[in-house]
DNA sequence: GCTTGACTTCGAGTGCGCTCGAAGAGCGAC
DNA sequence: GTCGCTCTTCGAGCGCACTCGAAGTCAAGC
């Protein structure tokens, strides 16, 4: 990997409603992750006011997604954002934050499982009686 | 099994708070579902007026904690308690309406995990990076 | 017969996570 | 230069699922 290729590489930069686009999200959620701490930092403006995510920014936005789509609260999610911004020195805390969440998520995973379990069991009771009627 | 097996089973009658108990639910929530339809009946009173819960009531709460813990909102569980009082005759309907939230919860299922499998990975990295201290 | 405590109804309040709308600024196309 | 679009900030509003509190009733135990 050369220098150049790393200077050269193309410095992506995209308005709220592509980072949306590219994200999922819509325009509203991704200013009110923005307000409310969740981003590393606040994004960059371009001279217009608006403003201009980077490639960084949609690959924080997509861990935040993964965190909140498992169910991690939005405060929980700030802690963790906090700690990164700090920087070194809180990878035990990190580290912590993040075993304590996934345990929550195998756990409620395997709940969900077992009741869906449940749910095709009776799926299964409703199709044998509709298909063999008295 | 003997007809007086059948008639000498001890007709349960639980209390709201034995039923909260049993359920995993508070009795707020018990009566607020019963309220809200969720329940297939008003549930039986006491001369005293208390709710007295039998057996079925049970095992029809357990049957919507279910259906609440894998997702499906209350309105839906209204529905579907809706077709079960109506009676024999709408079991396709049923079936329709527990095979949509079967498929729902399936691929929600899939999502959380794929989710789930990026957080592993991420945790991977920050015990690599702590273990082996630069 | 009085206290205690579990229950009743009813309506209001809470927490979460967005979601929306108003009012205004900047900029490219014509 | 003005139209139309996208963006800006700010604060209010919403939907969901509970959750709580007030005020009153009832039965059992002392």
């Amino acid at each position: 990997m050369s220098v150049a290729t790393q200077t050269e590489r193309p410095r992506v930069s995209l308005s709220i409603a592509e980072a949306a686009e590219a994200t999922g999200l819509t325009t509203h959620t991704l200013r009110y992750y923005e307000r409310d701490g969740l981003l590393l930092d606040v994004v960059d403006r371009a001279s217009s006011g608006h403003r201009r995510y980077t490639e960084e920014d949609l690959g924080w936005i997509r861990m935040v997604t993964r965190l909140r789509g498992t169910g991690m609260p939005i405060r929980e999610v700030r802690q963790y954002a906090d700690l990164v911004r700090a920087g070194d020195g809180n990878e035990d805390a990190r580290l912590a934050l993040l075993r304590a969440h996934r345990d929550r998520v195998r756990l409620e995973l395997a709940e969900v499982a077992a009741h869906l379990d449940a749910i095709e069991l009776k799926i299964d009771l409703y199709e044998r009686r509709t298909s063999t009627p008295t």
